[in-house]
DNA sequence: TTTCTTTATGTTATAATGTAGCATTTATTT
DNA sequence: AAATAAATGCTACATTATAACATAAAGAAA
């Protein structure tokens, strides 16, 4: 399956939304049942309305875009949608800022690389393979075991930069 | 001035705890005279906790603590004298713990890497200017201009491994 | 010194984020 | 169809963090 939109490294202006979100939600329905797992209509759902903010998307704020067309939904009805699509690799929690984004290589590695735009908030993700070998190799230096590495790396995006310095 | 403790990467089982304790306040006491900051007694006290636990520290453990000597204690006298520290370098905010430990290289480099023992709860800082120059380039390579990069590696100490696994 | 100004702290209330626990429903297996 | 397991509904609550305004203390200017 090839797919035409970059859903890695951090989203241009002019890219195509909705095409991201369509194809996210695509990749998890396959990767969910060729595993087994249930990609409940709920589920989905939140993964929809996280994609479709293309930017990290809080807990509370999805529950809100849920409650559009699922007035009962509560706070756990989101978090353990979110545990779900986190622990499935399918959606990102960014830890520096309480908030969640929907993965760009589900399936694939998984190094939780992310910059964050201080700017337009906008995420983009990683996934470098060097980086993650650095880290490796530090940590293994002093006998530490890496279980989860996470690099959140807050700075400004091309776009923004531009826009304030010519 | 010279230290005869490490207050930097992973702190060992059988190391002088108060040593460490002593020599941050000290470090921060000189840092502030030297720079005009002023490392009130609030201050003071909030850094002196956060180092006596030698692990990331809630804020609302610090908060109980602090009561101990000051009843009237409230969240925001902590939140206030954590936003002074880590300002200035003196203590780190873990994001994926939403907690903090005290900074073993105050006036250094701030790389703000760490590496988070899942099984003891310690947390060793690294400042590795290796880790931190692969992440900057792989940012410039992308256009994002690196404004305050985190790195968090949750994993296992050497100790809490070789306990486990001899 | 005395006043002015800034910075820090006190205090109350509340916002924002996240979970525990148990009932009910829906899916899967037997 | 019954039994089991998984997911969701739902209430209540726990944890983390901040807003807003009053008071006090420190530093600068007169």
């Amino acid at each position: 399956m090839a797919f035409s939109n970059q859903l890695n490294t951090f989203p241009q202006p002019g890219h195509d939304h909705d095409l991201c979100t369509s194809e996210a939600l695509k990749i998890a329905e396959e990767r969910c049942r060729s595993l087994g797992l249930r990609f409940t209509p709920l589920r989905r759902r939140v993964l929809e309305i996280v994609w479709a903010q293309h930017g990290p998307a809080g807990a509370y704020d999805i529950l809100g875009k849920l409650r559009d067309d699922k007035q009962n939904a509560a706070p756990p009805t989101v978090y353990r949608a979110l545990e779900f699509l986190v622990k499935n690799g399918f959606v990102h929690k960014i830890e520096s800022l309480n908030a969640f984004v929907g993965c760009g290589s589900s399936g694939k590695n998984h190094s939780g690389q992310f910059l964050i735009c201080g700017k337009c908030n906008q995420v983009g993700e990683l996934d470098d393979t060097e980086i993650a070998a650095v880290i490796e190799k530090k940590a293994k230096r002093l006998g530490f075991k890496v279980a989860r590495p996470t690099v959140e790396v807050l700075g400004l995006c091309e776009t923004c930069d531009t826009a304030a310095n010519g």
